[in-house]
DNA sequence: CAACGTTTCCAAAACGTTTTGGAAACGTGT
DNA sequence: ACACGTTTCCAAAACGTTTTGGAAACGTTG
């Protein structure tokens, strides 16, 4: 049975309202009496109960982050070190962090208004935004604190960090047509995910100034898995026209297809390019390193919570839009260096 | 704002209390009482408000799972997998899940204290024991809920699942001195680490059967990253009497060796075999394919949590230590396939 | 000595919920 | 008409905290 302010009030016969005022140092309460409070409250080994100072003060100092989990499994290292970004910034200023796993569909949203109208959440981080968003429509509407990773289509009247994807793909097309590509294949993923879209267009805008149409027959839509790379890559690959370079949609499906490629005896980087992006920290240590697009994965956590909180504490936050420019990590899968 | 119990109270004429009772289906409330006020809480999209229920029922509904990131950086494919499991797990009871990061460290109980005495967690999952664990010695006297993934020195008077890191690197020391190894090498994690002393162990044994003794010079202390294996499987390619094996304590250094013995033009599986612990997804397509050791960390996950929903409710959780045998997966860097 | 300002304290209300311990209303059997 | 059981309801207390709006005690000033 922890001590409450209570029993300190009667350990020190002062009433409640003075002990909580003396633990707070406000100064209508003597020095001696604050000194009194806080030696009986050490003793008492009393720490604040906090369901009931959220409820008195209608805050729960707590952000919200729901994982997409696409099915049971969910392994990712981009999130771990995302993860670790929001966690370290938002304990430094006192929040919790409330981490639901919830696939997209049906339930998804009452899960999401569960923790705002439940009072659960302060406000929320989105992940992986979708083309069209409901969890940032509903967000919206109930006019709760959010801020998003990643851009939605139509209006973005709200605050976010993203990663401009065309750029970084138009960047991998130049890179790739230097070295002499002209046959290209893109493993994407999923199509209604935000970024996917951008990163194809890249690619798509980035070819075409080289005047290198991207057919849809090259474009093989996966799942983000290393698995599924690997699975789709292998599709390609068979093919009686093998193109020169496969660039897929992230690492993880990056580091699929160079165990494909290489399964069928290829040396990527020679007979073959592939190139990722996120840059999580196995692309460095791939054999061969992986090419991909650095993007400050952790830094991007910080930066979201230091807006969300900004936007809780009813400020606006400064900035409230970010857009990162990718950078280019030349490594050895495409055959450059 | 949303609405509360007294909203729906007011718009139906009846008194919070029957309002309350209603939602909850008590038969002391008329079926047609029951339907009103189902009927206007829906209209107003009444959703209680868990702070409130949280301070009532003195149960928080949350476990916690402090993450023991060293350094700021943390990128651990294996954490989350885990934490998809503990997190599916979790919601599928009802209960919400509290991630924090925080270093090892002076200041680490204390966040535990918080939660704990904060009544901010109903109990805890302890992630990466050590041998001498100040959080367990912590829990245990706080009388606090929680269930440990490993064990510790001592006496094992908790509950917790642990894989038998012993058995697994014997399994290795047979295979690997089944295909004609005598030279071997040990990359192991942080020594405080209990599972990292388990698997040293089993090694030593697993050798010391078949007469070949395992020196300190072949012991490399690493720090469990891709990077750390990197160099420090880089510094023992470059002595004189290179090892015929490199033995890693977890898949993310045995990546890391593979990279450096691939830099060094040396052919992983022929040359020089390579071994890890863990069967993270990537070690199924790296290249080669990782030998190592399976561990199902999505289900260890789930069943940790199993435990403690059983613990948090007063029962004994059935069974309440878990030893599990993890299963040599055999691929290519070592050689055999 | 009265009026006033300071310092120090505290009772009570409030946050939104659940539970306790009745009580009113109604029918049923005598 | 009465006693009794059922059904249906509710006022009040409680969870532990913070805040509001004084009030008491004391010193200072006119």
């Amino acid at each position: 049975m922890p001590a409450t302010i209570k029993d300190i009030a009667e350990r020190t016969g002062k009433s409640v309202t003075t002990v909580s005022r003396a633990l707070h140092g406000y100064d209508d309460v003597s020095a001696q009496t604050k000194a009194l409070v806080r030696q009986v409250a050490e003793e008492l080994g009393y720490e604040p109960n906090r369901l009931a100072q959220r409820l008195q003060k209608q805050r729960s100092d707590t952000i919200g982050l729901i994982l997409p989990t696409f099915g049971p499994r969910f392994s990712d290292p981009f999130f771990s070190e995302f993860l670790a970004g929001v966690g370290n910034r938002a304990a430094r200023d006192g929040f919790d962090l409330l981490v639901s796993t919830q696939a997209p569909g049906p339930n998804e949203l009452q899960a999401y208004r569960r923790k705002v109208q439940g009072r659960q959440v302060d406000g929320f981080i989105i992940v992986r935004t979708r083309r069209q968003d409901e969890r940032i429509e509903y967000l919206r509407r109930a006019k709760a604190p959010f801020v998003a990773f990643g851009r939605t289509e139509g209006v973005l009247d709200f605050p976010f960090v993203d990663e401009d994807g065309v750029l970084g793909m138009r960047l991998v097309a130049d890179h790739l047509v230097s070295l002499g590509g002209r046959h290209f294949a893109y493993l994407t993923p999923p199509q209604e995910l935000m970024f996917a879209h951008y990163r194809l267009e890249g690619l798509r805008q980035g070819l075409l100034a080289h005047d290198i149409p991207l057919r849809p027959t090259d474009i093989i839509a996966g799942d983000l898995t290393q698995r599924g790379g690997f699975r789709d890559a292998g599709s390609l690959l068979d093919r009686a026209a093998r193109p020169q370079a496969i660039v897929a949609g992230n690492d993880l499906m990056a580091l699929g297809a160079m165990s494909a490629a290489q399964s069928r005896g290829l040396i990527v980087g020679q007979d073959i390019a592939i190139t990722g992006f996120d840059d999580i920290p196995m692309a460095e240590h791939s054999h061969p390193p992986l090419t991909t697009l650095h993007q400050p994965i952790y830094e991007i956590g910080a930066m979201l919570v230091d807006m969300l909180l900004a936007i809780i504490a009813g400020r606006v936050p400064q900035p409230s839009q970010v857009l990162l420019e990718p950078r280019l990590v030349v490594r050895r899968s495409c055959g450059a260096a």
